[in-house]
RNA sequence: GGCCCGGUAGUUCAGUUGGUUAGAACGCUAGCCUGUCACGCUAGAGGCCGAGGGUUCGAGUCCCUUCCGGGUCGCCA
């Protein structure tokens, strides 16, 4: 049989097309043999369609249709024709007509694959990762790779329509000590000596503004040697963005509506502007979070006024010690939670350093709770008066610093709107959080550092803070979160050179220990700095979202697993003794 | 690095207080079948129960070690 050249893909066929011979190839999604007739479904990129194998139009071809089997690679020839009315099948889009075969050419055979191909098949992640070419057969990945495909080009046509260039930056670079742990290159022409691969392009991206390049974007690979999650890789995609004589409204104006051409695209979902902003102590105080659900509600309540003078010594110790107690009712729980469930949430909170979670029923005839002896009636009064407490509710307390209270009930609150259903997956809370900290201070370093990077711009009314309080020093840092995840964050970065080496010091930097690390951006900042400031977008926990799936994986060709391996590859693996020796490297294992 | 869950046929799973020859579904193979679309019917193949060690008359089942996968805390400027 001679070359057959395509025609149309599978899953173009329709109506339209019916009475045209056509050439369709693709791979055997599954093959119905009912003696003298054949059905296969052929699949492509764009679709399934049913061709039909009946010796008396096929003639001689019938015979290696009975060899077909699944994932076998064919080409057919044939012509469409309209389904009769009774196999009609609906649940496809080419489901009005099939094609009936003229040709048959078996281009590639396939051996029976591990599991089926197809949207609703239980097989571990395990196994799909090993077979991952087998698992993007299936149609659910092809769309998720195809909206990622979607996102990125409606980002460039939005970005270049307002001005901006996409440039590189290297992949091989220099290790800087802030943040994640760094992924080392080994030189060979420098015994010693290493590369570090980009955890952002951070650096980079701002000397291209100081370069007179106005505004800059790239979609660039990211690596941070950190443990995985099922929104996190060890190797990322961000849109990493950047743009010149600007100040905060200016990037958040420009970055909502690229958001709203994203949501409209990808949802049809309208996305109203401008869109809510929330200081990161009101997400905290509200949601005991810096990327808050606002789906639902549950907030936080500070009670610490309120109980700084009972007996509970739990309470009252947390308080003079600097900290606070604050509380959730969980609406109607008091009520519908066995005790068994109460405990459970006591052992929730646990896991995010809390010592403990206090509890408190409130029912008609009254207060159930081991704690209601410590206070007194006034106290339980004021109580349940702030908490809106009635017959029903469980009022769920903890105590301890600031930052324990926060992390325990954020995550509590997050757990109650699970259990009790309250997030719904149709919603978009798209949500910016502003005014982040300029500094966190960090126990195992002893010492203040950077919470977003160490060029973030203070906010001017609290600059002068900086030696002196650097704890209460806000950034002109924001986020931008949706339905309770950091999809992306950024900042105005320092522009002034002075400014840059007070930052420098409060992190504990000497001026040699500052120029060591950073001396080719210290040097470059002498030479005059535009205003400048922007963000960078976590691309696939962004897909992620709009695809809604719950793991970054989901929207990665070729994903590592939770120890950082590639199942497929078997990467990492050791390499030759020649290798290593090259790259002056002992291993010492 | 800590904690939790899991590993039995190609796949997803069941497997009683430790007790004959380890099961099911789907998939696979062969035969029959001209309107199926999760085709149907008949027959069949397929297992080092993750690996190693221990307890026991006897281990898929109990204990220890280890490997693998998942979740999570720490970590992730």
């Amino acid at each position: 049989m001679k070359k057959l050249n395509r025609t149309h893909m599978c899953g173009h066929l329709n109506q339209n097309h019916v009475g045209k011979k056509v050439t369709i190839m693709g791979w055997v999604q599954r093959r119905r043999d009912l003696g003298g007739l054949i059905f296969i479904d052929l699949r492509d990129r764009e679709g399934i369609v049913q061709v039909v194998f009946d010796a008396k139009k096929c003639g001689k071809y019938f015979d290696d249709a009975e060899k077909l089997r699944n994932e076998y690679v064919i080409a057919i020839k044939g012509d469409v024709v309209e389904r009769a009315q009774e196999t009609v099948n609906t649940k496809i889009s080419t489901g009005y007509i099939e094609v009936v075969a003229r040709e048959l050419d078996i281009l590639s055979t396939s051996q029976t694959p591990p599991f089926m191909i197809e949207d609703n098949t239980k097989v571990s992640d395990a196994v799909r990762l090993k077979y991952r070419y087998l698992d993007l057969r299936r149609p659910k990945m092809q769309q998720n790779l195809i909206l990622r495909h979607n996102v990125c080009k409606w980002i460039r046509e939005f970005l270049d329509e307002k001005g901006f260039l996409e440039i590189e930056t290297p992949m091989l670079t220099k290790s800087t000590p802030e943040g994640a742990r760094d992924y080392l290159v080994p030189s060979r022409i420098h015994p010693g000596a290493f590369y570090a691969l980009p955890q952002s392009p951070q650096l980079f991206k701002q000397l291209l503004m100081l370069s007179g390049y106005d505004r800059y974007y790239q979609i660039a690979r990211c690596f941070r040697d950190e443990d995985l999650r099922a929104d996190r890789q060890p190797e990322f995609t961000q849109i990493d963005i950047e743009m010149s004589f600007i100040d905060v409204d200016d990037i958040i104006d420009l970055n909502e509506r690229m958001l709203a051409k994203i949501f409209k695209n990808a949802l049809d979902i309208d996305i109203e502007l401008p869109l809510p902003r929330m200081t990161y102590k009101e997400a905290m105080d509200r949601y005991g979070s810096d990327k808050p659900d606002t789906r639902f509600g549950l907030e936080l309540k500070d009670v610490s006024d309120i109980v700084k003078n009972s007996d509970f010594k739990v309470f009252t110790n947390a308080i003079e010690k600097g900290g606070s107690v604050r509380a959730i009712n969980a609406k109607g729980c008091g009520a519908s939670f066995s005790r068994r469930e109460i405990d459970g949430l006591v052992d929730y909170v646990k896991d995010y350093g809390a010592k403990g979670l206090a509890w408190i029923i409130v029912e008609e005839e009254g207060l159930k709770s081991p704690i209601t002896k410590f206070f007194n009636v006034d106290c339980l009064d004021a109580l349940l008066e702030n908490l809106n407490g009635e017959p029903g509710d469980l009022l769920l307390f903890v105590a301890d610093k600031d930052e324990i209270v926060f992390h325990a009930l954020g995550e509590l609150r997050l757990e109650l709107g699970r259990r009790l259903g309250l997030m719904n997956d149709s919603q978009y809370n798209l949500l910016w959080v502003t005014e982040f900290p300029l500094f966190e201070y960090s126990e195992e370093e002893k010492r203040y550092v950077a919470k977003h990077h160490p060029f973030t711009s203070p906010m001017e009314e609290d600059i002068d803070y900086l030696e002196t309080e650097p704890k209460r020093v806000r950034s002109k840092a924001y986020d931008i979160v949706l339905n309770g995840i950091e999809i992306g964050g950024g900042s105005i970065r320092i522009h002034d050179s002075k400014l840059q080496e007070r930052m420098f010091k409060a992190l504990g930097f000497t001026e040699e220990q500052a120029w060591e690390r950073f001396g080719f951006l210290l040097k470059a900042f002498q030479y005059g700095v535009p205003p400048h400031g922007g963000i960078a977008y976590g691309l696939d926990r962004l897909v992620m979202l709009l695809a809604g799936e719950d793991s970054i994986r989901e929207v990665i060709a070729f994903p590592k697993v939770q120890n950082a391996s590639d199942l497929m590859t078997e990467a990492p693996s050791p390499v030759d003794q020649k290798q290593l020796k090259e790259l002056h490297i002992k291993l010492d294992i």
